[in-house]
DNA sequence: ATACATGCAAACGGTTTGCAGAATA
DNA sequence: TATTCTGCAAACCGTTTGCATGTAT
């Protein structure tokens, strides 16, 4: 565990999540400033293989990332790209029911309008 | 609607999806031999917007493409990478009704390890 | 005739990687 | 001390795009 990927673990805690690797790299560089991108890409990488975040691969753009804890889903706006949590209680359970064996992860991105979008399209 | 479109739009029909935008381009080209790869890619996205096939994003790799048909989620197998179809019956309306507005597509990977991978691992 | 789609190749953006040196256990 | 991790920069890969030409309507 060194100070670099410390430093990224600690701001992925204190983030409300879906943040970009470009993101996380700025924030971190504001902290430590000669931290490499490179460094950010390979802790992230390492983080979500222990478990410890969840890569979003988005429709457009580069990847985001979660702190892992409750499960959920995600909205996401065909309009303006915006992205919502959505709670998707007991989906995992289901699935795995379904599925009838263990489910790692998963990863559920429902588009849609969102009500600004909708209106703007109503016109 | 150029010969080319039709051509692209075809294999899509005559395959059971799952198809990366170079496999697509590579079946093309032994059909039409002088087919551009940016072609593929451009009447891929044209497609999709027109809601004619899905894109997949793929945890690993270059996205990958199905023709829409029945609504279903995929099983993704962490060890192999291996993609199966899983029916997901009712969730896109259990997802409407949940959500409150219209849902305009869904994409959800389940990750799991298949069993040659569960077996593997397991030794 | 006009607009749109194509082939080509170069550019792009996000991500990965080889390497030499530094930090960790 | 042995090993793992870093910073740096170049490479990588999937995808997009500008442009001149060709095709469809």
């Amino acid at each position: 565990m060194t100070r670099q990927r410390a430093l990224i673990f600690e701001i992925m805690q204190n983030h409300p999540g879906h943040l970009t690797a470009d993101e996380i790299f700025a924030l971190a560089k504001q902290r430590m400033p000669n931290i490499a991108r490179g460094t950010v890409y390979r802790n992230l990488k390492l983080m979500e293989q222990a478990n410890e975040i969840a890569r979003l691969e988005m429709p457009a753009g580069p990847d985001r990332f979660d702190k892992t804890s409750v499960p959920h889903g995600h909205l996401y706006c065909d309009g303006c790209g915006e992205l919502q949590d959505i709670p998707v209680v007991g989906l995992m359970r289901e699935l795995e029911t379904a599925i009838g064996t263990q489910v790692r992860s998963y990863q559920l991105t429902i588009h849609y309008l969102c009500p600004a979008c909708r209106r703007k399209q109503a016109q």
